[in-house]
DNA sequence: CCAATTGTTCAATAACTTTTGAACTAAGGA
DNA sequence: TCCTTAGTTCAAAAGTTATTGAACAATTGG
């Protein structure tokens, strides 16, 4: 790990609904929570933003204490914070994603153009 | 009913998840889940924020969907829109009061100074 | 070493949100 | 009718957040 993450405890309600308040974090979280466990690194969400605009995302994520950043590399692997925001506010993550799942207006993950590689 | 409130299936996860990121909203929405059932009037808030502010913030939250404003006389009353909310989004409300609960370090309605009548 | 890849930082701008005070409306009581 | 109570509206100011592009840093493969 090597960015600042908050500890636990240090993890603010208003602002974790505040950061899940928007559409392109949002999809984020949902896309983590899709593959609990599977680190991600930011390329996987450049169809959400540019990714200038990503790397601000994501910082809010981590600051907010959503996600986990660590430097791999070039990468950055991402991983949800999913047990540290369990213990804080129980359910609250999964009902957000459960919600989440129902809404087709909302951007996600690999709903963009996909380039067929040659 | 009077005022302009959003039906359950226009009750949009982000705005909803935003409008809940401002501890003052967030305080009055403890507070009304704490008298489910009794509608409450906007005095009840004076604690949290000023007259005009209130009513910019109870705006917010009957704009999301999350609170339903009726006027009667000169007053308003103010509910929860529980049961479309739990249709909606099942368990969202009730983690983020829960949560809420735990939080020591966020306003709540009747924590300020009560004046004592002569 | 050089170039490509991955992502960050910075400054500028645009776009919202929050807060404020003064002025207002509408209802109800004396 | 006049006054009070309850809350809204409006415009301005302040503050915050999101988006952009250009420049930067660090790692890795050739």
């Amino acid at each position: 790990m090597s960015l600042p993450h908050p500890t636990a405890d240090q993890i603010s309600l208003p602002i974790v609904l505040a950061v899940l308040g928007d559409p392109t974090r949002l999809a984020i979280v949902r896309y983590l929570a899709s593959k609990e466990g599977v680190p991600m690194n930011c390329s996987k969400f450049l169809d959400l933003a540019s990714k200038t605009n990503l790397s601000y995302h994501l910082a809010k994520l981590r600051e907010a204490g959503v996600t986990r950043s660590e430097a791999v590399g070039t990468s950055r692997l991402i991983t949800l914070r999913r047990d540290d925001l369990d213990k804080r506010f129980p359910g609250l993550l999964d009902s957000v994603i459960a919600a989440a799942e129902g809404d087709k207006d909302l951007p996600a993950v690999g709903t963009a153009e996909v380039e067929v590689s040659a």
